[in-house]
DNA sequence: GTAATATGCAACTAATTGGTTGCATGTCAA
DNA sequence: TTGACATGCAACCAATTAGTTGCATATTAC
């Protein structure tokens, strides 16, 4: 599971609105989660795909539905591997800002 | 600062490692950022552009150089409000998926 | 002033993306 | 088996995006 596709399937407001409400409950169908969309079921088919793709999302059939689960590892591996990165200096980055501001109001 | 532009950000590689070489390095100019992009100085500029319009980037100029600096409060914003939230119910979602692939599997 | 350096602006192209419509397939219920 | 329901597939369109080239502007050095 590339970091690129996790970041990618984030991108999208409509993808992470769909990861929000699989977030609220879990397991939906395609046409419940296309519910309140605002666009056709196959534009949804597309988000999903690309958030099945991403590893975000994990579906199985049951019968002729597809239920959808969200699946929080790549996300919280982004969390860790590059947000917690930026985290733990967060400081001393901030502390650089500050200083070239200060310089820039100063002279 | 909205959250979408921060997303969309981060969802380019090449913009991510420009951000990753400012993490290495902070306040460097265009013509240093430009160099092993692999990429021609304007296709650099607009990397920059958007990544400044998320605010995860903020310049300052210097004679006829631009500096540039690491912002990591939007990136954190984005770990606290929208990672966060998956993260403290992050057993709960893959407890939801433990047990369906068991259903899967058994029957 | 003139040349070199560092960046900015604009037009253009090619690829990707978000969305559509139409039709096909598979499953459940009567 | 027939009809209704849930999803899948494919072609197509419009908008956005990543990148290019060419030229303009501003600063520094001589």
């Amino acid at each position: 599971m590339s970091m690129d596709a996790v970041f990618r399937a984030l991108a999208d407001p409509a993808r992470r609105r769909l990861l929000d409400r699989l977030y609220g409950r879990n397991g939906q169908t395609l046409g419940a989660l296309c519910a309140e969309m605002g666009m056709t079921r196959q534009a949804v088919t597309k988000h999903l795909l690309l958030l099945e793709e991403a590893n975000v999302v994990v579906t199985q059939r049951r019968g002729r539905e597809k239920l959808h689960f969200l699946n929080p590892v790549p996300i919280n591996e982004i969390a860790d591997r590059w947000i917690g990165k930026y985290e733990r200096h967060r400081v001393r980055a901030l502390a650089d800002l500050k200083k070239q501001l200060e310089g820039k109001n100063d002279g």
